[in-house]
DNA sequence: ATTAGTAAATAAAACCTTTTAGCGCAATTT
DNA sequence: AAATTGCGCTAAAAGGTTTTATTTACTAAT
């Protein structure tokens, strides 16, 4: 267990002070006027030892820690696990480094995170904020911390934030319901006052709308256990007679199917927001509305570096499109 | 976007020393015996203030940051998402925090991932280690850094280690297989070295030899697109006429399913190392090895701990039963 | 009256960087 | 001739803690 090289033990090796290294391995030889010949002969010293600065001491210099704080809702859900992998490789590539938690919809869990990650000095963070945690954020931009938000956003606050079209995703995949002949369409959703929930329903509900439909929505517990949230689908769908089912989300989705199998009920035609690879799988596979995570994680960490380096000023909004994505579930009714 | 308050600024305010605010909010006013009126009075202002020590300047000055590194090989898939959500809740109540990084098997990815997190001082490491990663792990130990190892081990580097029995995972369903009847048993694994591989192909080989049956096995290798994994997987259990399979891993058998869907073939009675969401839903429900989740979490977790107080010498090596979990997809055999 | 001991607190060093301000000298401009 | 600029580099401060070694002001013992 050898001790670990300091920049001052490079300078007195080679003579020199411990500044000229420091502009030298920073890249501020040039600006600072420093001659080749000595650069190159630190730089080589350097490799040759295989020095390596001490991160947190230069964290502690310079006030950045090229670390940033994402905060999402669970990482074992695949459609946050995957945006998260691809956050963690963009950013990789710009030497950024993630740390991650998940809140569970947990609004004290998620402000002490978010607590936490500050007085780490995160430089920056991704959010998918929770109901409630509006004032959290707002502290946060006041202290002048790069914040963007995804997948929901608050209306009352100007943040940075990415997100799928959910109002566009909800009404076309109701839409191809109406267009399948489906006539009892049912809508499940969760007692909440995210926004993306929200966008969800009306979304169904403009496409119900303009098909002169009656609509049929359940919402379900946040909290709900899995057997809660199975016998609230089960009497939804089987009480209204349902012929097609939209549901918010894929956990809802796989909710459901698991109460067809509990209960023994045959699962109507039906669409799930959120791909997952269980619906690919399934006899017969899921419609669903996927969202665009590869332009979601891209856009993320595009504002976010944007902003850390302070290159833009207004707050930027992006909403992308979704895609549905026709499968075996939501075959045309055969009207008997 | 005010100034961030400092433990001087406690003092000053308080008319004493930094020391004694140091000692006082570290737990040593009585140990250094400061006066209770004084350590009260520190206390409640730091309270009123809100004061929140620096934790960078607490790192620099300890050299413990309170990190721990988690190296996984990959986070989308839900055994290891799982294990990452268990240890996350685990350690956060030890008042430590996990960075976490997916090396989706690539060696150099993770030579370079620990890399940075030593760099980045983590006080400890949790790693599922890729073919090839013995010699940096050898070095973290030499460094004298804790490690814990986990689903794999290097046989010739004594190192904490914590993982299920695939052996016995292995065998018994295996056995389970034979059991029902089942006479072309086929195994399905990978191109790899990694221990945890070994010892679950040496279990299905040992309870083939046990019923004295022919033994299928399949490799496939570790970077194959799901295309080509599909493909062989067809050819595997078409050609051979297998009646049961057993898969080494969920990823394999949900590849192994999506061929049965993609080249319409009848999927035999199979097997799947790891449950996942899918094989409960499933029509019949595949029958998986389910491994400890919980217990392998906690157990890397208190290992980890006891070492970074010092309480352990000896390395330990956890062992931990799987259980199989029957369900439809493994039927007794009707021979015709 | 001196010494020894102790309680209560502190000054200063240490952790390892980055960055500001500036030095000494030669060449150029006023 | 005096003032300015450019060059190549550096001393020292700053960043905010923890911890070691020491001081101060007492009381108790010799």
């Amino acid at each position: 267990m050898k001790k670990r090289i300091l920049i001052s033990d490079i300078a007195k090796a080679l003579g020199i002070s411990v500044t000229t290294v420091s502009f030298i391995l920073n890249d501020k030889a040039k600006e600072k006027r420093i001659s080749e010949a000595l650069t190159k002969r630190v730089l080589d010293y350097v490799k040759k030892v295989g020095y390596k600065p001490n991160e947190l001491a230069k964290s502690l210099r310079t006030g950045k820690t090229k670390i940033l704080g994402l905060i999402i809702e669970d990482i074992s859900n695949p459609f946050f696990g995957n945006i998260a992998r691809l956050i963690e490789s963009k950013v990789y590539e710009q030497g950024y480094r993630i740390i991650y938690c998940s809140t569970n919809n947990d609004v004290e869990k998620a402000k002490e995170l978010i607590q936490m990650f500050y007085d780490r000095q995160v430089d920056g963070f991704i959010i998918t904020p929770s109901d409630g945690l509006e004032d959290t954020v707002k502290q946060l931009q006041q202290s002048n911390i790069p914040v963007v938000l995804f997948d929901r956003y608050f209306p009352g606050l100007e943040t940075d934030y990415v997100g799928a079209d959910n109002f566009q995703g909800a009404f076309d995949a109701t839409s191809h319901l109406c267009q399948q002949a489906y006539k009892r369409i049912g809508f499940v959703s969760l007692y909440s006052d995210q926004t993306q929930m929200k966008e969800r329903s009306e979304g169904y509900l403009k496409a119900m709308d303009n098909n002169k439909q009656q609509s049929f929505i359940q919402k379900v517990q946040m909290d709900a256990s899995d057997d809660e949230a199975m016998e609230s689908l089960k009497d939804f769908i089987c009480e209204n007679r349902l012929d097609a089912v939209l549901f918010s989300t894929n956990y809802l989705a796989i909710s459901g199917l698991k109460a067809s199998k509990k209960y023994n009920f045959v699962m109507p035609a039906m669409i799930a927001f959120d791909d997952h690879t269980v619906f690919k799988l399934l006899e017969p596979s899921i419609t669903v509305v996927s969202q665009p995570i590869k332009e979601i994680a891209e856009n993320l960490i595009n504002i976010l570096l944007l902003r850390l380096q302070g290159k833009i000023k207004a707050t930027r909004k992006m909403v992308l499109p979704c895609e549905l994505k026709i499968r075996e579930s939501t075959k045309a009714k055969v009207t008997l």
